[in-house]
DNA sequence: CGGCCGTCGATTGTTGACAATCCGGTTTTT
DNA sequence: AAAAACCGGATTGTCAACAATCGACGGCCG
């Protein structure tokens, strides 16, 4: 059994989960019942609630006490605050080097940056993965792994929440080559002041296109 | 029982454990075993497990895979960590209001300060709620819940930090109350970029004779 | 006819027992 | 004597059954 290293099941049951979720195999709104997710694989309700626990923290599902569990429908301010939550991170990151990455970091970028150039724009899991791997080096440069570990867990519920936009989908690979070679751009520059204000902008751009799709004002929302 | 609301036992052991460990009972380092803990509040294991997990969590316990879980110990490092993180989030909720802040929370952050004045050294409790209570009224100018929660979730950690060094003991009561009358200063002076500043240096102070009180080298470390 | 109460079904919350795993010391083997 | 194999105890990981809770439905009474 453990070739390589041991896993729990309820480590199994938490990564299949998350990624029925994160594929929209399981769609928001979806109830989730542990008797069910028991029968469907295999093992008993214990270490399926211990997943879904998990899962709760990440914001990918929620419990209603003694009521029930179901996929976590993002809503705007939700992402809103979870891009907040990462842009503080990713600055943090940055600050604590004084915006000073080396030609090794910024090759790897570049390199990000020309696999972006080439997706096609249906191809999302394409585009996150790129986006994923991009801002990792900005946080890999604080090497702080508490924070990182932290950082990590906020992405899950923000790739559901934006994949799940209309507004999102449109011209979505174009778009993200773009937006993150000009965050590329300004990391270069090496003005922390500039970059804090780039990666805020990063974050809040796709966030306020949703914004409007769903009809909310943005009155009450800063960074826009 | 359950007069105004109903409670899990998960939740009320949760709270228990929790207590506990910030009041020092259960010293960091000690061994918590689930069928002790099963005996002593005279539940089962099932409720024990998730309340522990969700204490790991919050960084104030540590499991190891079928070795046992244990009170952590938590180090310069992870003070460092958890402080940065609680910087982050502070400072985008003044980045958030441009640093305008009413008279109402002026006055309220006075109040706080007032209390803080007349604390002597050895009440450690009441100079922490006092601490919490002042940066609170900070995090909740950022009408963000979730950002607040996650903010929430990282205090119980440094406490336990900050509460087990000796550097951070000496002279304790006085020098927060001096420490936060600056801070509260630097808020009024309304000037986002030298509040960010000062919310660093504010967290990064203890941190720092923590580091220099164990031997650390201070070297990598930015911010001090 | 409308509001209250009790019942019912579905689902979570909880329990005690069983199985797998790891650590330490001890025995066996070379 | 050193290294490998092996047992034993302690603790976590897992399981299937039981109890408590909530929402909805339907009957009863005013």
């Amino acid at each position: 059994m453990g070739q390589l290293s041991y896993r729990t099941l309820r480590e199994n049951v938490e990564a299949a989960l998350r990624m029925k979720i994160l594929s929209r195999e399981l769609a928001p709104g979806t109830r989730v019942v542990e008797q069910n997710l028991s029968k469907e694989f295999g093992v008993s309700r214990g270490p399926i609630r211990e997943a879904l626990r998990q899962l709760e923290h990440e914001g990918l599902v929620e419990y209603v006490r003694n009521a029930g569990c179901s996929v976590k429908k993002i809503t705007a301010e939700d992402l809103y605050e979870l891009y907040l939550m990462r842009s503080s991170y990713e600055i943090l990151s940055v600050e604590l080097c004084g915006g000073a990455f080396s030609q090794e970091e910024f090759d790897a970028m570049a390199q990000v940056l020309e696999e972006m150039k080439t997706i096609r724009d249906g191809d999302v899991n394409h585009v996150v993965s790129c986006d994923y791997a991009l801002h990792r080096i900005i946080m890999e440069k604080s090497h702080l792994p508490r924070v990182i570990k932290a950082w990590e867990e906020l992405n899950f519920g923000s790739i559901v929440a934006s994949i799940s936009s209309d507004a999102y989908q449109a011209g979505l690979a174009k778009r993200q080559f773009k937006i993150h070679s000009v965050l590329v751009d300004v990391l270069r520059g090496g003005d922390t002041t500039a970059i804090r204000r780039a990666i805020y902008d990063h974050y809040m751009f796709p966030v306020k296109s949703i914004f409007q799709d769903s009809g909310v004002s943005l009155e009450k929302y800063k960074f826009f």
